[in-house]
DNA sequence: CTCCGTTCTTGAACACGTTCAACTCCATGC
DNA sequence: GCATGGAGTTGAACGTGTTCAAGAACGGAG
């Protein structure tokens, strides 16, 4: 390995059908083998061997190894989506619609938990541009927020919260689906039987607390805001440093 | 890199007063040169030159280029815990112990914020046994689990809770110090006062909550229980499958 | 057809973390 | 002295993720 290179995620060449194809050969070669032997013990030269391509080829469409996984990830995301807009579509009742946020997004990854593991490796690292919080995955993140958002959209209990209230309590309730899915990634119990109970009684939690979120908002909105900032999930407060280029 | 070996970071060799030296001087090489320039561009090589030492001679003490890393957090383990345990011994104050718990672990490490990055970069790994969570790193996290223990030992709001609410309690504050940890990572503001300001908000919700932690455990003492248990902090409920070896 | 630019493909080469068989050193027991 | 064996040391070798210069294939413009 040369010396930690930025580990791009971006850019997915493949302007013609011939590419397109091509592409999809070898993401489908690397999954299967992710699957079968697992992340680390699949080098990027059994991939390009399994897809029939020489090793460059493998990097010609995917910019890293992680990638591969995120492209995955990436793909999953929409099923959560429409899974999640399903129960939307059937009720406003909120405990269900967040449930169906949270559920959706295990339902779908439930057969790939070993999987997220190397994507989430490198979750804590600053450094890493394409971990789950870095910029290189605004737009998979984005998605993925929008969902909550659209769960709380009909609550009339959060009717008279601002734009910025309401988007702190959005993204707290998107940070918890990420401990939920961090949760997961560790579970062994069958089925994951253990997250869904997680999820549960995280539910509970969170319907009981939403009414209280009009008036705990002057208390502690300022701290949470200022976490999420530093996360790169909000605008930064006064007084923060612009992050380095 | 062969397919991502077991990282291991426990055996020390160095019997003899010779091996000793020659161990100090490939950790003090590398910390320097880790401060220098970075982790991921400073090479074992560059260590082993460094220190004026073979190749192998680093890889004989430190069974990685991790295991580097984490023998220094380990060290300042032991800095930290010195400094807390000083002003446990001048107030029985409730707010003032853990406040000393939680800002002497970030005085011992602020000189050396994106060292800690290295570690931190397997946290969420389940596979990845020297991580901070991992079976290797087993008697360091029960040092500083313990300095939370010590913190809360004179007060007489908690005098009422059995031993597991309290060790669950003590698993609790620890885990969010580790929190504060992370948070300390991604801290660019100067002098790193935004994590200060983290702590002490952290500080005012904790004691606020403390008082009520007999009444709240009935409730949800079960479920963080559970996650402390899959965290592997905690002897598992029943119904847990027991971890592959 | 020929030419040209773009898209796609190749595999050798590189830098790295890690391993290991062989070696030197040195204290101990005889 | 000298053998024994463990502690300490060496550097070549391996397998890996990633890079890159070179070329092949293709699709239009003339």
């Amino acid at each position: 390995m040369p010396r930690r290179p930025r580990v791009e995620t971006k850019a997915k060449p493949s302007k013609g059908p011939k590419g397109e194809e091509t592409r999809d050969r070898i993401h489908a070669a690397a999954l299967s083998l992710f699957r079968k032997k697992g992340f680390d013990a699949t080098t990027m030269r059994d991939v390009a061997a399994a897809a029939g391509v020489a090793l460059g080829a493998a990097y010609y469409y995917f910019p890293s190894k992680e990638a591969l996984v995120l492209a995955y990830y990436e793909r999953t995301q929409a099923q959560s989506t429409a899974r999640a807009e399903a129960v939307f579509a059937t009720t406003s009742d909120l405990r269900t619609r967040i449930g169906a946020a949270f559920h959706a997004r295990v339902d779908v990854l439930a057969h790939d938990r070993k999987l997220l593991a190397a994507l989430f490796r490198s979750i804590a690292d600053p450094s890493a541009a394409a971990s789950i919080f870095g910029k290189q995955t605004g737009a998979i993140r984005e998605e993925s927020i929008e969902v909550f958002e659209r769960a709380l959209a009909p609550a009339p209990e959060l009717a008279m919260l601002d734009e910025a209230a309401r988007r702190v309590l959005v993204l707290a309730l998107w940070s918890l689906h990420m401990g939920v899915i961090l949760y997961f990634i560790h579970d062994t119990s069958p089925k994951q039987q253990r997250t869904r109970a997680l999820v549960d009684s995280s539910l509970d939690l969170v319907v009981n607390l939403l009414p209280l979120a009009p008036g705990l908002f002057p208390v502690f909105g300022q701290a949470i805001g200022s976490i999420l900032a530093d996360a790169g999930l909000l605008a930064p407060p006064r007084g923060a440093e612009p992050a380095p280029p």
